[in-house]
DNA sequence: CTAGGATCCTGTCAGC
DNA sequence: TGCTGACAGGATCCTA
Protein backbone atom coordinates (compact mmCIF):
# COMPACT_ATOMS: atom_id res chain seq x y z
CA UNK A 1 0.00 0.00 0.00
CA UNK A 2 0.70 3.42 0.09
CA UNK A 3 3.08 3.96 3.05
CA UNK A 4 3.90 6.60 5.10
CA UNK A 5 4.88 9.14 2.93
CA UNK A 6 1.92 8.32 0.74
CA UNK A 7 -0.01 8.91 3.50
CA UNK A 8 1.06 12.30 4.43
CA UNK A 9 1.08 13.64 1.33
CA UNK A 10 -2.40 12.56 0.93
CA UNK A 11 -3.27 13.58 3.96
CA UNK A 12 -1.91 17.28 3.02
CA UNK A 13 -3.01 17.20 -0.08
CA UNK A 14 -7.02 16.65 0.55
CA UNK A 15 -6.65 18.43 3.85
CA UNK A 16 -6.84 21.61 1.22
CA UNK A 17 -9.91 20.30 -0.60
CA UNK A 18 -12.13 18.98 2.45
CA UNK A 19 -11.73 20.68 5.55
CA UNK A 20 -13.73 22.26 7.00
CA UNK A 21 -16.82 20.73 4.57
CA UNK A 22 -19.93 19.03 5.95
CA UNK A 23 -20.34 15.07 5.33
CA UNK A 24 -23.92 15.25 2.99
CA UNK A 25 -24.29 11.74 2.43
CA UNK A 26 -21.92 7.95 2.36
CA UNK A 27 -22.34 5.72 -0.46
CA UNK A 28 -21.39 2.25 0.67
CA UNK A 29 -20.60 -0.46 -2.23
CA UNK A 30 -18.63 -2.84 -0.06
CA UNK A 31 -19.86 -3.40 2.89
CA UNK A 32 -16.40 -4.61 4.41
CA UNK A 33 -15.05 -1.66 3.17
CA UNK A 34 -16.94 0.55 6.02
CA UNK A 35 -16.88 -0.05 9.67
CA UNK A 36 -19.30 1.23 12.06
CA UNK A 37 -22.25 3.35 11.87
CA UNK A 38 -22.27 5.74 8.70
CA UNK A 39 -25.23 7.35 9.95
CA UNK A 40 -23.80 8.73 12.60
CA UNK A 41 -21.37 10.94 10.59
CA UNK A 42 -23.95 12.60 8.06
CA UNK A 43 -24.24 15.89 8.83
CA UNK A 44 -20.96 16.45 10.30
CA UNK A 45 -17.68 18.73 9.53
CA UNK A 46 -14.34 17.67 9.04
CA UNK A 47 -12.37 19.55 11.50
CA UNK A 48 -9.11 18.28 11.37
CA UNK A 49 -6.78 15.60 9.33
CA UNK A 50 -4.22 13.82 11.16
CA UNK A 51 -1.88 10.65 10.72
CA UNK A 52 -0.54 7.75 12.63
CA UNK A 53 1.95 5.37 11.28
CA UNK A 54 0.27 4.59 7.95
CA UNK A 55 -3.59 5.46 9.26
CA UNK A 56 -4.96 8.60 8.39
CA UNK A 57 -7.47 9.83 10.44
CA UNK A 58 -10.30 12.34 10.14
CA UNK A 59 -12.11 13.78 13.09
CA UNK A 60 -15.39 15.20 12.99
CA UNK A 61 -17.43 17.65 14.44
CA UNK A 62 -19.85 15.21 17.07
CA UNK A 63 -16.51 13.68 18.72
CA UNK A 64 -16.48 10.98 16.31
CA UNK A 65 -13.37 10.48 13.98
CA UNK A 66 -12.92 8.59 10.30
CA UNK A 67 -9.88 6.54 10.52
CA UNK A 68 -8.60 5.43 7.28
CA UNK A 69 -6.18 2.28 6.08
CA UNK A 70 -5.34 1.61 2.67
CA UNK A 71 -3.19 -1.73 2.82
CA UNK A 72 -2.31 -2.61 -0.14
CA UNK A 73 -4.18 -1.25 -2.82
CA UNK A 74 -6.37 2.23 -1.57
CA UNK A 75 -7.04 5.16 -2.89
CA UNK A 76 -8.17 8.52 -2.08
CA UNK A 77 -9.63 10.28 -4.87
CA UNK A 78 -11.33 14.28 -4.10
CA UNK A 79 -13.51 15.37 -7.81
CA UNK A 80 -15.63 18.94 -7.15
CA UNK A 81 -19.05 18.14 -8.82
CA UNK A 82 -18.27 18.14 -12.09
CA UNK A 83 -15.39 16.65 -12.60
CA UNK A 84 -16.20 13.43 -11.51
CA UNK A 85 -15.37 12.07 -15.27
CA UNK A 86 -11.93 12.92 -14.81
CA UNK A 87 -11.89 14.93 -17.97
CA UNK A 88 -10.24 17.51 -16.13
CA UNK A 89 -6.77 15.77 -16.22
CA UNK A 90 -7.29 14.36 -19.35
CA UNK A 91 -6.91 17.64 -20.95
CA UNK A 92 -4.93 19.39 -18.55
CA UNK A 93 -2.37 15.98 -19.82
CA UNK A 94 -3.39 16.63 -23.73
CA UNK A 95 -2.73 20.86 -23.68
CA UNK A 96 1.05 19.53 -21.91
CA UNK A 97 0.27 21.86 -18.83
CA UNK A 98 0.22 18.91 -16.22
CA UNK A 99 2.82 19.03 -14.04
CA UNK A 100 3.96 16.48 -11.65
CA UNK A 101 1.25 15.88 -9.24
CA UNK A 102 -2.41 14.37 -9.30
CA UNK A 103 -3.45 17.28 -7.96
CA UNK A 104 -5.80 20.58 -9.85
CA UNK A 105 -8.04 22.90 -9.06
CA UNK A 106 -10.93 20.32 -9.32
CA UNK A 107 -9.33 16.92 -8.27
CA UNK A 108 -6.88 15.54 -5.76
CA UNK A 109 -5.40 11.83 -5.77
CA UNK A 110 -3.67 9.82 -3.75
CA UNK A 111 -2.68 5.91 -2.90
CA UNK A 112 -2.33 2.96 -4.90
CA UNK A 113 -1.64 3.96 -8.96
CA UNK A 114 -3.72 3.18 -11.40
CA UNK A 115 -6.01 4.46 -14.03
CA UNK A 116 -8.87 5.72 -11.08
CA UNK A 117 -6.86 8.60 -10.62
CA UNK A 118 -7.62 9.85 -13.65
CA UNK A 119 -10.83 8.21 -15.37
CA UNK A 120 -14.68 8.34 -14.48
CA UNK A 121 -15.86 7.88 -11.29
CA UNK A 122 -17.21 5.23 -9.00
CA UNK A 123 -16.02 2.52 -10.86
CA UNK A 124 -15.69 -0.94 -10.07
CA UNK A 125 -13.28 -0.72 -7.48
CA UNK A 126 -15.32 2.19 -5.56
CA UNK A 127 -15.63 0.90 -2.09
CA UNK A 128 -17.05 4.40 -1.01
CA UNK A 129 -17.97 7.55 -1.65
CA UNK A 130 -18.79 10.12 0.34
CA UNK A 131 -20.77 13.29 -0.93
CA UNK A 132 -19.42 16.25 0.72
CA UNK A 133 -20.49 20.62 -0.07
CA UNK A 134 -18.31 20.69 -2.93
CA UNK A 135 -17.48 17.39 -4.37
CA UNK A 136 -17.10 13.70 -4.22
CA UNK A 137 -14.45 11.93 -1.75
CA UNK A 138 -13.93 8.59 -3.73
CA UNK A 139 -12.39 5.60 -1.84
CA UNK A 140 -11.32 3.00 -4.19
CA UNK A 141 -9.54 -0.44 -3.47
CA UNK A 142 -8.81 -3.46 -5.56
CA UNK A 143 -7.95 -5.92 -3.34
CA UNK A 144 -10.37 -4.24 -0.30
CA UNK A 145 -7.92 -4.86 2.36
CA UNK A 146 -8.44 -1.06 3.46
CA UNK A 147 -10.78 -0.02 4.89
CA UNK A 148 -12.82 3.38 6.86
CA UNK A 149 -13.87 2.90 9.99
CA UNK A 150 -16.09 5.37 12.38
CA UNK A 151 -14.89 5.14 15.95
CA UNK A 152 -15.21 8.30 18.66
CA UNK A 153 -12.13 10.52 18.46
CA UNK A 154 -11.24 10.01 22.09
CA UNK A 155 -11.17 6.10 21.46
CA UNK A 156 -8.46 6.27 18.71
CA UNK A 157 -5.69 5.48 21.04
CA UNK A 158 -7.51 2.30 22.01
CA UNK A 159 -7.54 1.34 18.66
CA UNK A 160 -6.35 -2.56 18.03
CA UNK A 161 -4.18 -1.42 15.33
CA UNK A 162 -3.00 2.19 16.86
CA UNK A 163 -2.51 0.80 20.07
CA UNK A 164 0.49 -1.22 19.02
CA UNK A 165 2.10 1.06 17.01
CA UNK A 166 5.85 1.87 17.56
CA UNK A 167 7.26 5.92 17.12
CA UNK A 168 7.43 7.20 13.99
CA UNK A 169 11.08 6.81 12.64
CA UNK A 170 11.81 10.24 13.50
CA UNK A 171 11.11 10.31 16.88
CA UNK A 172 12.26 6.59 17.61
CA UNK A 173 15.63 7.12 19.85
CA UNK A 174 18.34 5.26 18.16
CA UNK A 175 19.91 3.20 21.57
CA UNK A 176 15.96 1.99 22.09
CA UNK A 177 15.85 1.17 18.45
CA UNK A 178 19.20 -1.13 19.01
CA UNK A 179 17.82 -2.26 22.08
CA UNK A 180 14.24 -3.82 20.30
CA UNK A 181 16.24 -5.30 17.68
CA UNK A 182 18.18 -6.61 20.18
CA UNK A 183 15.24 -8.85 21.48
CA UNK A 184 14.50 -10.48 18.51
CA UNK A 185 17.19 -12.86 18.57
CA UNK A 186 16.61 -15.00 14.86
CA UNK A 187 14.61 -12.67 12.97
CA UNK A 188 16.37 -10.66 9.69
CA UNK A 189 16.56 -7.28 10.09
CA UNK A 190 13.70 -6.72 6.82
CA UNK A 191 11.06 -8.04 8.68
CA UNK A 192 11.18 -5.98 11.99
CA UNK A 193 11.54 -3.38 9.35
CA UNK A 194 7.78 -4.18 8.07
CA UNK A 195 6.69 -5.08 11.69
CA UNK A 196 4.86 -1.56 12.95
CA UNK A 197 4.92 -2.32 16.89
CA UNK A 198 8.97 -1.79 16.49
CA UNK A 199 9.04 1.14 13.60
CA UNK A 200 6.03 3.05 12.52
CA UNK A 201 4.99 3.70 8.96
CA UNK A 202 7.73 1.71 7.31
CA UNK A 203 6.72 -0.85 4.07
CA UNK A 204 8.22 -2.81 1.29
CA UNK A 205 9.69 -0.09 -0.62
CA UNK A 206 11.08 2.19 2.06
CA UNK A 207 12.31 -1.04 3.94
CA UNK A 208 14.33 -1.54 0.77
CA UNK A 209 15.32 1.56 0.06
CA UNK A 210 16.51 1.96 3.51
CA UNK A 211 18.20 -1.05 3.96
CA UNK A 212 20.54 0.47 0.74
CA UNK A 213 21.07 3.77 2.04
CA UNK A 214 22.90 1.52 5.04
CA UNK A 215 24.71 -0.67 3.20
CA UNK A 216 23.15 -3.73 4.91
CA UNK A 217 21.56 -7.18 3.35
CA UNK A 218 17.97 -7.42 4.10
CA UNK A 219 18.64 -11.07 5.36
CA UNK A 220 21.21 -9.66 8.20
CA UNK A 221 20.41 -10.95 11.67
CA UNK A 222 18.60 -8.00 13.29
CA UNK A 223 20.40 -8.72 16.74
CA UNK A 224 24.08 -9.11 15.39
CA UNK A 225 23.86 -5.16 13.97
CA UNK A 226 25.52 -2.87 16.27
CA UNK A 227 24.67 0.64 17.51
CA UNK A 228 26.14 1.97 15.01
CA UNK A 229 24.50 0.05 12.19
CA UNK A 230 21.05 0.57 13.85
CA UNK A 231 21.66 3.99 14.41
CA UNK A 232 22.55 4.61 10.43
CA UNK A 233 19.51 2.20 9.38
CA UNK A 234 17.07 4.56 11.68
CA UNK A 235 18.80 7.41 9.95
CA UNK A 236 18.67 5.67 6.59
CA UNK A 237 14.70 5.54 6.93
CA UNK A 238 14.13 8.79 7.90
CA UNK A 239 16.31 9.41 4.80
CA UNK A 240 14.27 7.90 2.10
CA UNK A 241 11.14 8.64 3.67
CA UNK A 242 11.77 12.67 4.27
CA UNK A 243 13.15 12.81 0.74
CA UNK A 244 9.71 10.81 -0.69
CA UNK A 245 7.75 13.44 1.34
CA UNK A 246 9.23 15.96 0.12
CA UNK A 247 8.67 15.16 -3.39
CA UNK A 248 5.02 14.29 -2.86
CA UNK A 249 5.46 10.52 -2.21
CA UNK A 250 5.82 7.76 -4.22
CA UNK A 251 2.55 8.02 -6.00
CA UNK A 252 2.40 11.27 -6.64
CA UNK A 253 4.54 13.29 -8.43
CA UNK A 254 5.42 12.73 -11.83
CA UNK A 255 3.39 9.51 -12.11
CA UNK A 256 1.72 11.19 -15.16
CA UNK A 257 4.59 13.08 -17.60
CA UNK A 258 3.01 15.42 -19.61
CA UNK A 259 2.42 13.05 -22.79
CA UNK A 260 -0.04 10.93 -20.53
CA UNK A 261 2.63 7.69 -20.75
CA UNK A 262 2.79 6.53 -16.85
CA UNK A 263 6.32 7.62 -14.56
CA UNK A 264 6.82 7.63 -11.19
CA UNK A 265 8.98 8.04 -8.08
CA UNK A 266 10.13 4.62 -8.01
CA UNK A 267 11.77 5.57 -11.37
CA UNK A 268 13.60 9.10 -9.89
CA UNK A 269 14.41 8.31 -6.54
CA UNK A 270 14.43 4.35 -5.92
CA UNK A 271 18.00 2.88 -6.17
CA UNK A 272 16.94 -0.72 -5.65
CA UNK A 273 13.04 -1.20 -5.63
CA UNK A 274 11.79 -2.73 -8.87
CA UNK A 275 15.23 -2.54 -10.23
CA UNK A 276 16.54 -5.91 -10.66
CA UNK A 277 18.75 -6.50 -13.45
CA UNK A 278 19.89 -3.17 -13.43
CA UNK A 279 22.76 -1.83 -12.41
CA UNK A 280 23.34 -0.42 -8.84
CA UNK A 281 24.23 3.24 -9.30
CA UNK A 282 26.54 3.22 -6.60
CA UNK A 283 28.72 0.24 -7.66
CA UNK A 284 27.69 -1.14 -10.86
CA UNK A 285 26.75 -4.31 -9.61
CA UNK A 286 23.88 -5.91 -10.78
CA UNK A 287 20.33 -5.68 -8.22
CA UNK A 288 19.02 -8.86 -7.42
CA UNK A 289 15.25 -9.54 -6.26
CA UNK A 290 14.71 -12.26 -3.66
CA UNK A 291 12.55 -13.20 -0.84
CA UNK A 292 12.93 -12.02 2.58
CA UNK A 293 10.28 -12.25 5.20
CA UNK A 294 7.78 -13.34 2.69
CA UNK A 295 7.79 -10.25 0.87
CA UNK A 296 9.72 -9.31 -2.36
CA UNK A 297 13.06 -7.72 -1.58
CA UNK A 298 15.71 -5.91 -3.75
CA UNK A 299 18.84 -5.41 -2.89
CA UNK A 300 22.56 -4.71 -4.11
CA UNK A 301 24.81 -8.09 -3.38
CA UNK A 302 27.81 -5.94 -3.35
CA UNK A 303 26.95 -2.46 -1.82
CA UNK A 304 25.13 -4.01 1.25
CA UNK A 305 26.31 -6.33 3.50
CA UNK A 306 25.30 -9.32 4.83
CA UNK A 307 25.52 -9.18 9.22
CA UNK A 308 25.03 -12.39 11.01
CA UNK A 309 27.60 -11.97 14.27
CA UNK A 310 28.25 -8.75 15.87
CA UNK A 311 31.42 -7.66 15.60
CA UNK A 312 33.55 -7.33 18.56
CA UNK A 313 35.48 -4.29 18.92
C1' DC B 1 7.17 -14.91 24.12
C1' DT B 2 9.08 -15.22 18.96
C1' DA B 3 9.02 -16.42 13.98
C1' DG B 4 7.12 -18.09 9.88
C1' DG B 5 3.33 -19.20 6.98
C1' DA B 6 -1.49 -18.84 5.45
C1' DT B 7 -5.07 -15.72 4.63
C1' DC B 8 -8.27 -11.88 3.20
C1' DC B 9 -9.47 -10.09 -2.29
C1' DT B 10 -9.01 -8.76 -7.21
C1' DG B 11 -6.22 -8.04 -11.11
C1' DT B 12 -2.16 -8.61 -14.05
C1' DC B 13 1.48 -10.80 -16.14
C1' DA B 14 4.72 -14.54 -17.57
C1' DG B 15 4.81 -19.10 -19.27
C1' DC B 16 2.91 -22.83 -21.34
C1' DT C 1 -6.28 -17.54 -27.55
C1' DG C 2 -6.99 -19.50 -23.09
C1' DC C 3 -5.52 -21.44 -18.98
C1' DT C 4 -2.50 -21.57 -14.71
C1' DG C 5 0.24 -20.14 -11.09
C1' DA C 6 2.88 -16.51 -9.03
C1' DC C 7 2.80 -12.26 -7.26
C1' DA C 8 1.31 -7.73 -5.35
C1' DG C 9 3.92 -0.64 -1.77
C1' DG C 10 -0.37 -4.67 4.38
C1' DA C 11 -1.65 -6.57 8.59
C1' DT C 12 -3.72 -10.29 11.24
C1' DC C 13 -4.50 -14.84 12.70
C1' DC C 14 -2.81 -19.46 13.45
C1' DT C 15 0.69 -22.70 14.50
C1' DA C 16 4.94 -24.72 16.42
Amino acid sequence: MPELPEVETIRRGLENFILGQKILEVQIFSDKSFLGPSELIIGQKITKLHRRGKALLVDLSNQTSLMIHLRMTGQLIFRRFGSENGAELTKMIKSGHFHSKLAGQNTFAGGHPTNSFFTELPNSQTRVQIKLETGFLFFNDQRKFGFIKVLPTAEIAQDTFIKKLAKEPWQLDPTDFYHTLQRHPSANIKALLLDQSIIAGIGNIYADEALFDAAIDPRSRAAALSQDQSKQLLLSACKVMDASIDSGGSTMATYLRADGSKGDYLEKFAQVFRRENLACQRCGDTIIKIRVAGRGTHLCPNCQKLITEPKDD
